[in-house]
DNA sequence: CGTATGTTTGACATATATCAAATCGGGTGG
DNA sequence: CCACCCGATTTGATATATGTCAAACATACG
């Protein structure tokens, strides 16, 4: 079941029904991780890719001294451990922070899929810039944004993504994620967490309850937040020049809707 | 005069001499940015590559009233805007922070030589990848080290990656930002970067003369950093199955001595 | 039901920001 | 070569956002 990983290259318009066809096909085996459990292996040449099919993982740093920080958060679609591909130690592990199911695609296959079809080489080369550019954002709010701005603005982001992912309906989603890790997300502490949700309780512009966020007033969110979307890059990669692929409308593969109807 | 881009490409075993050739051959102009201004243009479709040949520029991203922050730094040997090789719009510019030399690689010619060489390909999609590391690294600190731990480790990270590039001497290297800048990179207010610099002074650990940098005890400022040079990879990429290439050993291009003589 | 985990609240501590002024330092033009 | 000047650094006083500690509550789970 790699549907999350089709679902998002199909946005891709660079690929052709074949070359997803492809892809999925190299998805040999699928884990299941209990939460808090390792999803890739730090270390050495690492032998296999991992993407998140069902649930949530972060990438995660740890110091001596227990202060921990989540520098990417990964969604079903995402492909955690883009960098295991060329770099030949990987320092950062990747923790499940719910139970997740993840796709694991061998390197020595993909990377012959890679060399022979150069649209599949764009669009995974395509997804480590994005990725690079949500880490931007995330540097800048870290940085420069208070407490507030910084967990509206990630609230936003994670619509946005999860609305990509076909996970969200139109006014919310579900958040499996403690006080504790939103935190290690923000560079917050939790308690300071707890009082900034409170916060935005208070003013109504959302409420969780039983692990699902519903957000009231998205313009307000984004307005305090100074949200805008465009570094999500939602509209995919550019196209190749002279290339007339169309994948994405291709009803070969039967893939959900992308976007929940409102 | 793409030397600096050349001897970081050399270090990873690679590519060949041919392909560093081809590489250099690329480079079609040169262009030098007055401190302050734009290296790379935003927005829509870029057509070329930039990288940094001399000086020190910036990654920057702003908010309205006035915040601003640098999320990379980049130096000579660095690309900038590797993104906008794969992204079709690039929202955050490059600013360049002290007057710089850049060499400008049209994306067409390079998409065609990256088409061709496998080799090519990695070289830069690795290069990436350690901007990814050194981006993950950086949001670790902004979220979780004191800012004396922030200050210590990026006057660490900025030694290794001189030193790489052979412009460090021993004990110090040419520090061209302001602490304005510096506090842009750290996420700080400039007067607590200054009250930092004070201590670390203080404490015997550095002297900063004239944009000069010397630290006095390397080992005192590594130790209270934490800082551990392994995201740096300065190792080069994982080599490719199979591959036998040595261009870090090839005498064909004439390229300076990567590090100084002690 | 009890136990563990997560959330909420309060009182208090502190790192860092802000504002404002003094001083330094180096380039420039006379 | 000196005097001026402007940006950068330094310092002090004060403010504030956020952290820490600790306890009380919820909530889910077995």
């Amino acid at each position: 079941m790699t549907r999350p990983l089709i679902a998002r290259l199909r946005l891709v318009p660079l690929l052709t029904a074949h070359e997803l066809a492809m892809i999925e096909g190299l998805c040999g085996s699928t884990r299941t991780v209990p939460a808090g459990a390792d999803i890739a292996p730090q270390g050495d040449r690492p032998r296999s890719l991992h993407v998140v099919v069902d649930g949530w993982a972060a990438r995660y740093k740890s110091l001596p001294n227990g202060r921990q920080h989540f520098p990417a958060l990964f969604l079903p679609g995402d492909v955690c451990d883009l960098d295991g591909l060329l770099l030949h130690t990987v320092h950062s592990g990747v923790r499940a922070l719910s139970p997740c199911t993840v796709a694991v695609l061998p390197h020595a296959q993909l990377r012959d899929l890679i060399d022979q079809r150069p649209a599949i080489r764009d669009a995974f080369w395509w997804m480590g810039c994005v990725e690079n550019a949500i880490a931007t954002e995330w540097s800048f709010g870290l940085g420069r944004r208070t407490a507030g701005e910084r967990l509206g603005h990630l609230l936003c982001e994670l619509l946005a993504r999860l609305r990509m992912a076909g996970l969200s309906t139109d006014d919310g989603y579900a958040l499996p994620l403690s006080q504790v890790e939103v935190s290690d997300v923000l560079g917050l502490s939790a308690v300071h967490v707890n009082r900034v949700f409170k916060e935005l309780r208070e003013i109504g512009v959302l409420t969780v309850k039983n692990r699902w966020l519903t957000i009231h007033d998205h313009r307000a969110l984004k307005g305090l937040s100074h949200f805008d979307p465009d570094y999500l890059h939602l509209e995919g990669p550019r196209a190749r020049a002279g290339a007339d692929r169309r994948g994405a409308a291709d009803p070969a593969l039967d893939v959900e809707p992308l976007f929940m109807p409102r």
